[in-house]
DNA sequence: CAAATTTTCCAAAGCGCTTTGGGTTGCGCT
DNA sequence: AGCGCAACCCAAAGCGCTTTGGAAAATTTG
């Protein structure tokens, strides 16, 4: 059943019968009404394809996701906070459409999207510094936001988190209880929350005429198994740390299996602040608060991000949305004063 | 820059260089190359919703995610799995259009999604007890795979894990070492999964004539926290479980934080064994394997479950296909005779 | 009551591609 | 030469919708 033939059986024109369908407000109620029911009735759905073509507008949103071979590293971030942006897409009348490209492939796959105009818009996670992203989709006109940000953070649309402010927080809490020697194990300093998180923690540091001790920085991919390998090796070589902050939970956890083989315990015997993006089937506060924790809902974070976006392809010179959450800390039982 | 535009460029018919851009054969080789090298350098993409419309092929799979305001249950696995199905969409030309959609109007999202063929083919995951998805996408002629199996597994396609057989073998790992009063800490029973894993626990028993201890099985969304409670409570009850066997790396971490809070020492006082779905970012086995674990990759399963279903769309009345796959069973540190 | 509006509807022209159903052309063959 | 057959190319008809530019009918106005 198609466009024309329901309006045969309407004894009304295509035209017509689009209006009505479509809210237009050149035709008569009652025949809207008809219409309307006639549909229903012969379960009329317009065919998305002719749509889109007629319109132009894909009503889709690119979501480009680079597989580095360690795609891995974005992976439980990722799941949360596309699920957040689905339902406002959902909501919204908006196709998600899911790319993974290989990496190197990524410029040319926006190239694509642009030049066919197959979706209206892309969201950009995880910026690298510098991203190459945001200028070439400037440069291609596609709209577009970044979650996170990068450079100066001017001249183009991002939601971010206060990661500097969160992590020096965090640092300033630990050097509360009294730790001397904290250890941080960061996600890879290529991604600019990264590079920020670090520049907190230093910074806290150093406002305290301590410094952060090389031996006890790290920074890879947030896997568990890299928080265990850091975290005990760190344990077991000279001038251990009395204190960790990490920058997940999935580190973290890699962290209390290390200390939890060599018999410390946490919040006693050793520290541990971490990140916490409210993941759903890691909800730290299960029978309270497990990690002390800066957090802040990816999830969230993916249903806002969608919204911005949606708000910025309906009005294409929007001048830039940009907004940055606040994180809460959190005390959960992982930490305590310094031992000894 | 359209086709029609190239073509003129070129003096020739938008049916030639259609034909030649498309491999067709109808077409001298020198002509070819010719429009080719005009279409690079004229940066040309060929409008995708018009040859969609053009076709009537989608070139598009659809993932729906039902969002039952736990949504969260899915979460973890869902990631690799998509990530996996969405590298070789990508290879194939393939587009993944993402829905989430509560879970009351998944029913009229296929619906709508065949009656104006806005996918090829979909992919269904998770499938409950008599799952209805499979009914109705039989009836609407859709091409679909189902990423485990329901009912009596007859009629359509699917590929899954032999979860009945791995949690048997599980089972008798343990009672092999000694245990007798095993906890089996399961996902939520109304999946298909969990079913399985369940009979496998209790034939395994069965045939050492033990039983399953109601008091030490639970079952609901894969959580870390519900891992946690869960294995506390029994831990701290009356007759507690000297191993538990958990449906996933998720829960069992849950599980060792319980042990490790109590002081007990996994593979010393308690065993865990669980099933691994090789999530990216919880590598059992950096530093050697941690758990004792039925693995089974799930990246790998969407992979192969992509290049099914693309098989499925290609040739719409082939037979079902049905693949079960086989889990290993990898030793850990995680288990141990029964203490005592 | 005629004229000027307003309301309601329609014909037809796209959107940019694929594909059917031929035409030409050039070659080998008799 | 003349024929048949490939090889190569094209015109035009869709695909199913939206939208422009009216026209006809209904309503208001002077």
């Amino acid at each position: 059943m198609n466009l024309k033939e329901l309006a045969e059986s309407l004894n009304l024109s295509p035209t017509t019968v689009s209006r009505a369908l479509n809210g237009y407000p050149e035709v008569r109620e009652e025949t809207r009404n008809r219409v309307m029911a006639a549909a229903k009735a012969a379960n009329y759905a317009p065919n998305i394809r002719a749509r889109r073509l007629a319109t132009g507008r894909a009503m889709t949103i690119g979501h480009v996701i680079p597989l580095t071979g360690r795609a891995e590293m974005v992976n439980p971030i990722f799941a949360d906070f596309l699920i957040g942006a689905g339902e406002v897409y959902a909501a919204e009348g908006y196709d998600l459409l899911l790319s993974m490209v290989p990496e190197s492939e990524t410029e040319s796959a926006f190239r694509q999207m642009a030049a066919n105009a197959s979706v209206d818009g892309v969201m950009v996670q995880a910026p690298q510094e510098n991203d190459p992203r945001i200028g070439l989709l400037t440069e291609l006109g596609l709209p577009f936001l970044v979650h996170g940000r990068t450079g100066d953070a001017q001249g183009y649309s991002w939601l971010d988190i206060a990661n500097l402010r969160a992590f020096r927080r965090a640092t300033e809490f630990l050097l509360d209880l009294g730790h001397r020697r904290i250890a941080l194990i960061n996600g890879q300093e290529s991604f600019d929350f990264a590079r920020r998180r670090r520049r907190g923690f230093e910074e806290a540091l150093a406002a305290r005429d301590a410094v952060a001790l090389p031996h006890l920085m790290a920074s890879d991919a947030m896997t568990e198994g890299f928080g265990y390998l850091t975290a005990g090796k760190m344990l077991d070589g000279p001038a251990p740390p009395t204190a960790f902050l990490v920058s997940s939970v999935i580190l973290a956890i890699g962290v209390r299996r290390a200390a939890g083989e060599r018999g410390l315990r946490m919040g006693r015997d050793i520290s541990v602040i971490c990140h916490d993006d409210e993941l759903s089937y890691l909800n730290n506060d299960v029978g309270g608060p497990a990690f002390t924790a800066t957090r802040s809902s990816i999830r969230a974070a993916g249903r806002r991000c969608a919204e911005i976006l949606i708000k910025l392809i309906g009005n294409p010179d929007h001048p830039p949305i940009q907004e940055l959450w606040d994180v809460d800390l959190t005390v959960g039982r992982s930490t305590g004063p310094c031992p000894g």
